[in-house]
RNA sequence: AGUCCCGUAGCUCAGCUGGUUAGAGCGCUACACUGAUAAUGUAGAGGUCCCCAGUUCAAGUCUGGGCGGGACUACCA
């Protein structure tokens, strides 16, 4: 053990970095941190799994400082946290670097490349970067146990994944449905938005479009419509898709637009009508000049067609009116034909009114859900519901239908001539441009029927197949949904459980997702993923959901009987036995699932429904897979005492997860255990360049977390990045920052930890003397103490509300401003020289108690430094029991400590003394200097005592003798008054800035007065108004014939007359100045004693000899001689005034 | 398009429940200090608190509406 305080040359976190790092692996300290809690409160933190198929980027960092921050803090605070690491590896993200790095297209998969070969490219290709991310997380300090991380595509976890999904299948939750999704007839595929999103696939087409009138039927709802009507009343609605009018089951109002009831002519007709549409819109279907036309002089086939305004309605007002089918091919079974409101209707284009058919667009289906608006669905020969238009393009032929749906459903003698005709004359061959459309066709039968407003051609941009370069349709795909609108009320209720930061994000993003919630679409056509675990008989009559590898195992076992299959592909798996080597002998991936052919209850086979999961739901089961839960560890799930591993006490991520990974662990954990899956959750903002672009390897600006960490060292980065900007405020990310936060933190610590090293060796203090009791120190210690416990509390209030912001600006102002600058400043001189008293050893033990505290509060944010700082402290005091700072508890705060009172003495004491010091610099003169006097206008006796207790600090940090305390008896302050706004303002309101106006015209006798009657009455604007002292600031401004600064309520004056004493001792003071800088650069050590030779000059003689003893005893100057002449060459010449130079010599004493 | 975040000095950010000289750091300029010394201190210059309306005696702060940047979710008659 070392009998010194280790001190350092320079700072190099960077190298500081390094060691600690393998400090922490030779003490093993972050097992240390773990199990030195056993037995303790638990404290679950999730990690949201990365992908290891890209490389880290700095932005993880981010994400990664806050989380760690957190869970270190708890471990501080007494806690076993719970960290366990874990890998997101399905997804097409995959697929398409391993499509990318073989150079294949998904069109090659089972051709070009088998999908066995396909599937163990993707696994390979998952974890590609797992040892930069490894490395990552070791450099910048993340503790997470990588000791057995949780994987996704592992097939312990995958069979956790099967059991939750059993769980809600078993709840009825789960289930087949349709979505709407792009889909391309002629290529007979359902189209991803990253495929529809390809350059060229969204073109400007000129369609047929329609405003078709919806006839509204006159019952209770809608009577109030017809007030002043006298011809029938449509809806009218606009579409750029007529052939989709025959699938119309609603439309749709905007609730906060308003609409207008207008009388007027059908244009085709002539017929009289009264329609309906939004206000905005009005002017484009009825040209305003016509609206003084009378209508007698109306005539059909007239061009100007005149028209009235009757009525405005909002569209709330007009929701659930209801209206006749336009078209009445198909009746569909449940609620149809009822005006329904939805947010996204707007009065850009059209009427204002949106017609919906929930089978052909995104928005219909979700809206038509949410309203229990059925969707106008036929029924095919094999009892499928379907679409009126069939997967080629065509309506459906009353062929194909259901013999029964078509007697009961379908107007055979409407619909007939429609029947098998192509939506699009795209996706028939035969047809030529010339051939006439469905939408044109149908638009000509509206007119004829009195049904269409107007009908004219539109050019609009439409969506192309990147394949065969034809119009892609909307189209209902089957899929499997989790009906996470049956718990939308839970999810809810549970979301205001948690404690969200910043909260806006939970209820506002949030929060609003949960209130406009759809059912989770689970399906994905891919290859790489998490395969359903359904299988279905071909008619879809019979279905199994299995839970667990072993009863998957027992029916194919059965299957394997019944001669279904050949062999068991999994033979060799032991069901129920969990060790990794049994799991290892099987796979459950595509495609060896789909190999898999079952033997339903009734005889007939089972097919695996074909789709993976989405790979959100992956990563939201986490909370259950990562322990293959309930297979192994149930009992961590049900602890007999204290807290298991569920829920989460603390997660954070990216504001990006808000819908991701936020949503989904709250999603599964709602529906599983009717619980929150996490307690408390951070979501952070992104990390931009410094610019305020977004980082991207394309353009270059992203910023490698390597080489940062590797220059500065991970401390500041993390440092930065946590208190430069709240973490839910996107970051700037400057390296000019980091290096910033090196200098001015990590910088001015060091030096503070330096400086007390260099002392604290030389007098050989290592606290092994009792501690002062705090009452007992002086001023300057008790205050810096009661800072310091100040600290303590709002840094670990900070934590505990998850704000690492505000705790890490706490600490650097603290350092900086207090501790290094204050603090360290004026004590210096209690540092070097002079006995090993009582005052010098209360000066050590303050700043080692300091350093050792601010060492544990940082600890969390900048886990290096403070470590190393930690141990060079307690290396040598032992005091500390633990060996890293990360295994010690938590400072708390003494409240008995914290003297507020000495707080605000203090703020006085810097404040006069950077004003006494403002002063001396206007005057030229230097602090070396002394003077004579200050004096301070004292206004009550508080404040006099208050200075009073910091008038020595003040005196010697600006070098003066002595305070004059100037009462206002002697008249000699002017005064100056302000209303207090706080206390007039809500008293006499309106007539404050006469009050204000008049209390600025006071005279020093009106001041006078108010003080000593402490009551002064003013009339104002024919009131009366009566002011008490607390009514008013009064505050000195000036000392008429002294030199004077103001500060809020503090004046101080300078006496600047310089007796020849004071010049005697000013020029003392230049000589010891100018022999400690002899000393310096000569490389003495601070404890050599010296001799020193002056050559005599008139100037200083006097005051040489005068303080003599005080130059000596300074500079540790033994003899201290003027001569007459120095010899030639030796010593230097220093400037001791203005144009006078001193010859000096400085030798060592032998 | 919807939802959310952000907009204060050249840059990065504070500014608590509205209260009258709008702050800090960096950068710039000047000066000072000096046995913490590749440090440090003090000051100066630098502001349309994004814009417009409103509430109020009083708005950087509250309300409404815009504008700009960003994120997510949707893609539409």
């Amino acid at each position: 053990m070392s009998d010194k305080f280790r001190e350092y040359k320079q700072l190099d976190l960077s190298q500081i970095n390094k060691d600690v790092l393998k400090r922490w692996e030779e003490d093993d300290t972050f097992h240390k941190s773990i199990s030195t809690r056993e037995g303790n409160p638990t404290f679950v933190f999730y990690e949201g799994p990365p992908s290891a198929n890209g490389m880290p980027g700095i932005h993880h960092v981010m994400a990664r400082a806050i989380k760690d921050t957190f869970c270190r803090y708890k471990t501080m605070k007494g806690f076993r946290v719970h960290r366990k690491a874990g890998w997101d590896t399905h997804g097409l993200p995959v697929e398409l670097s391993v499509e990318k790095s073989l150079g294949i297209t998904k069109e090659d998969i089972g051709s070009k490349i088998t999908v066995e070969e396909y599937n163990a490219a993707c696994r390979r290709e998952v974890m590609k970067y797992t040892k930069e991310w490894e490395q990552l997380t070791r450099q910048m300090g993340y503790w997470v146990n990588m000791d057995d991380p949780y994987i996704t595509y592992d097939n312990r976890y995958i069979e956790s994944v099967w059991w939750l999904l059993k769980q809600l299948f078993d709840k009825g939750l789960l289930y087949k449905g349709y979505t709407i999704q792009p889909y391309s007839p002629a290529a007979g595929t359902g189209l991803s938005s990253h495929e529809l999103n390809q350059p060229g696939c969204y073109r400007d087409v000129k369609d047929t479009t329609a405003v078709a009138q919806f006839s509204v039927i006159r019952d209770e709802k809608s009577e109030f419509l017809y007030e002043g009507v006298d011809s029938p009343l449509y809806f009218m609605a606009w579409t750029t898709t007529p052939w989709t009018l025959p699938s119309n089951t609603a439309l749709c109002v905007g609730p906060k637009i308003t609409y207008v009831k207008v009388k007027s002519f059908n244009p085709y007709t002539g017929e009289p009508m009264t329609v309906i549409l939004a206000k905005d819109l009005l002017a484009s279907h009825f040209n305003p000049k016509n609206a003084e036309i009378p209508f007698d002089d109306y005539k059909p086939g007239d061009k100007k067609i005149p028209y009235q305004v009757l009525e405005e309605y909002t569209g709330a007002q007009l929701a659930g009116v209801n209206y006749q089918q336009l078209i009445d091919w198909v009746k569909p079974d449940g609620d149809a034909f009822r005006v329904i409101t939805g947010d996204f209707v707007t009065t850009e284009d059209g009427t204002g009114i949106v017609h919906i058919a929930p089978t052909f667009g995104a928005d219909d289906d979700r809206v038509a859900k949410q309203n229990g608006i059925a969707p106008l669905l036929v029924i095919d020969k094999d009892g499928k519901k379907q679409p009126l238009v069939d997967k080629r393009g065509r309506f459906y032929t009353i062929e194909e239908m259901d013999s029964a749906f078509v007697a009961s459903n379908v107007n055979a003698q409407s619909y007939g001539e429609w029947s098998g005709r192509y939506v699009k004359n795209e996706y028939d061959e035969t047809l030529d441009e010339s051939y006439s459309t469905v939408d044109v066709d149908l638009s000509v039968m509206l007119k004829k029927d009195n049904k269409a407003f107007k009908v004219e051609k539109h050019e609009h941009s439409y969506p192309h197949c990147w394949r065969t370069d034809k119009p892609v349709l909307y189209y209902p795909l089957d899929s499997w949904f989790i009906r996470t609108t049956a718990v939308k009320d839970k999810l809810i209720a549970l979301n205001n459980t948690i404690n969200w930061k910043p909260q806006s994000t939970g209820t506002g993003r949030f929060g609003n997702w949960l209130e406009n919630l759809v059912d989770w679409n689970l399906s994905r056509s891919r290859f790489w993923g998490t395969p359903l675990p359904i299988w279905r008989t071909e008619d879809g009559a019979q279905t199994k959901c299995f839970g667990s590898v072993e009863e998957l195992f027992a029916e194919i076992e059965k299957a394997v009987a019944a001669g279904v299959m050949d062999k068991n592909p999994y033979a060799g798996f032991e069901p129920g036995q969990y060790e990794p080597a049994n799991y290892d002998k099987i796979d459950l991936h595509r495609p060896y699932v789909d190999d898999i052919v079952l033997l339903a209850d009734n005889g007939e086979k089972m097919f695996r429904e074909p789709d993976l999961i989405d790979v959100w739901f992956d990563s939201g089961a986490m909370p259950y897979a990562q322990n293959h839960y309930p297979f192994e560890n149930k009992e961590k799930y049900q602890p007999a005492e204290g807290r298991g591993v569920f829920p989460a006490d603390f997660i954070a991520e990216g504001v990006d997860q808000t819908r991701g990974w936020f949503f989904t662990l709250h999603a599964i954990a709602t529906m599983i255990d009717e619980s929150v899956a996490f307690r408390n959750i951070i979501s952070n903002g992104l990390v931009l360049d410094k610019n305020g672009n977004k980082m991207s390897k394309r353009l270059g600006n992203a910023v490698d977390p390597f080489d940062t960490i590797e220059k500065y060292g991970s401390d500041p980065l993390r440092w930065y990045m946590l208190t430069n900007s709240a973490p839910w405020d996107n970051l700037k990310f400057d390296v000019g920052g980091v290096d910033e936060v090196r200098r001015k933190f990590f910088g001015t610590l060091y030096n503070t930890y330096n400086f007390f090293a260099l002392y604290a060796n030389i007098d050989g203090f290592s606290f092994e003397e009792d501690e002062i009791a705090v009452a007992e120190r002086p001023e300057l210690d008790r205050w810096i103490i009661s800072l310091l416990n100040s600290l303590v509390k709002e840094v670990s209030e900070s934590l505990e509300n998850y704000e690492p912001t505000r705790a890490g600006r706490a600490i650097s102002e603290f350092v900086n401003e207090n501790l290094s600058n204050w603090f360290v400043r004026l004590s210096r001189k209690r540092y070097w020289g002079g006995e090993y008293d009582k005052d010098k050893l209360s000066a050590y033990q303050t700043l080692y108690t300091c350093l050792v505290t601010v060492a544990k509060l940082a600890a969390p944010l900048a886990p290096f430094y403070s470590d190393q700082l930690y141990t060079d402290l307690n290396k040598l005091t032992g005091l500390e029991p633990d060996q890293s700072v990360h295994l010690a508890e938590f400072p708390t705060a003494n409240d008995a400590l914290i003297d507020k009172d000495l707080e605000q003495k203090m703020d006085i004491a810097q404040r006069a003394s950077s004003m006494i010091l403002g002063l001396r610099r206007k005057e030229r003169l230097k602090v070396r200097q002394p003077l004579a006097k200050i004096m301070v206008p004292v206004l009550n006796g508080r404040f006099k005592e208050q200075f009073e207790a910091v008038e020595n600090i003040i005196l010697s940090e600006v070098n003066v003798k002595e305070v004059e305390y100037l009462t206002d008896t002697a008249g000699i302050i002017k005064k100056k008054i302000k209303p207090n706004f706080k206390t007039l303002g809500p008293k006499y309101g309106k007539i404050m800035k006469q009050i204000a106006a008049s209390v600025a015209q006071f005279s020093q006798t009106d001041i006078a007065e108010l003080e000593k009657n402490e009551n002064f009455s003013l009339n104002v604007a024919d009131q009366q108004v009566e002011l008490t002292p607390a009514d008013v600031e009064i505050t000195t401004e000036d000392i008429p014939g002294w030199l004077v600064a103001t500060e809020g309520e503090l004046t101080i004056a300078l006496d600047i007359n310089i007796s020849d004493e004071l010049k005697q001792e000013g020029i003392a003071r230049e000589f010891i100045n100018k022999i400690q800088n002899i000393r310096k650069e000569s490389d003495f050590e601070v404890t050599d004693r010296i001799n020193v030779k002056i050559m005599k000059h008139d100037f200083y003689n006097q005051a040489v000899e005068n303080f003599k003893d005080y130059i000596g005893s300074q500079t540790l100057c033994e003899e201290l001689r003027l001569v007459d002449s120095l010899k030639d060459g030796e010593g230097q010449l220093v400037e001791i005034d203005q144009d006078v130079e001193a010859g000096i010599v400085v030798e060592k004493n032998r």
